[in-house]
DNA sequence: CGGTATCCCTAAGGATACTG
DNA sequence: CAGTATCCTTAGGGATACCG
């Protein structure tokens, strides 16, 4: 193998490269679901089904999917206690609380401007109707 | 001042409900090729193709359709120069350049992280495999 | 309760070809 | 150059059923 296309350089870690790590992992955190579910966590630790309640119209497989996911990534932390019935608790990590921080200043920003954005999918809309 | 926190019903356009605006918003930034065009038109203005080349791996087929859902969005600008050949160019609106910094903030995050994220990968993985 | 396993269908998305 | 149109394959994701 010729070392040559992997330098020991790893600020090449662009986000624009197709096999990086961290294109991967933001594939990972912006997908449906797994942004919905760290920006729950961020408000707190949640059990299994508390999570399912929270995010609005996520399939038991889909939460379940996702949330193995981000505790590969090390974003999520998934704590078991042996007890009948059994109780999952489900919460951040030091990086996962980071990025839920991030999410929610973003969720914010959208949250502000769903009407300006309301108001521009109309327009765009209507020109295109008007044809 | 006199007035409490968001006492107005309207204010419920939180991202976890399922018809709301904001959600759709966050789910049309948080796709796969979405975050990355953001990101790229981050930098600056691009022309289809030079964003093409800069945004790896992504088709044709959707980058058109990620910009045009960005644009309907009021988040991205398609500015068109009716020459020969066609020049078309897009950039950020005031929005978009927001959002992009956000997402930024982002990418930098899991860029650092990127050892870290793998690392736990491997853990994760390892502990699967190792029954 | 907290999942996993299975089935199944739709939609995402890549490749190619063609147009203004 | 900057797309649109078409085809076709894969994978996302819901519903259901069952296990620890």
């Amino acid at each position: 193998m010729t070392d040559q296309e992997t330098p020991s350089n790893e600020l090449v870690t662009s986000v624009f490269a197709r096999d990086c790590t961290s294109r991967a992992a933001l594939e990972d955190v912006s997908t449906k679901w797994s942004s919905l579910a760290l920006l729950a966590l961020g408000e707190g630790d949640f059990r299994f089904n508390a999570l399912r309640r929270k995010v609005e119209g996520v399939s038991e497989k889909m939460l379940s999917q996702t949330l193995q996911t981000l505790e590969r990534d090390g974003m999520v932390t998934r704590e078991v206690h042996s007890t009948i019935p059994p109780r999952v608790e489900y919460s951040l990590t030091a990086l996962g609380a980071l990025v839920a921080e991030n999410l929610r200043t973003l969720a914010d920003l959208l949250e502000a401007s769903a009407d300006g954005i309301g108001a521009s999918r109309a327009t765009y809309d209507e020109a295109r109707a008007t044809a």
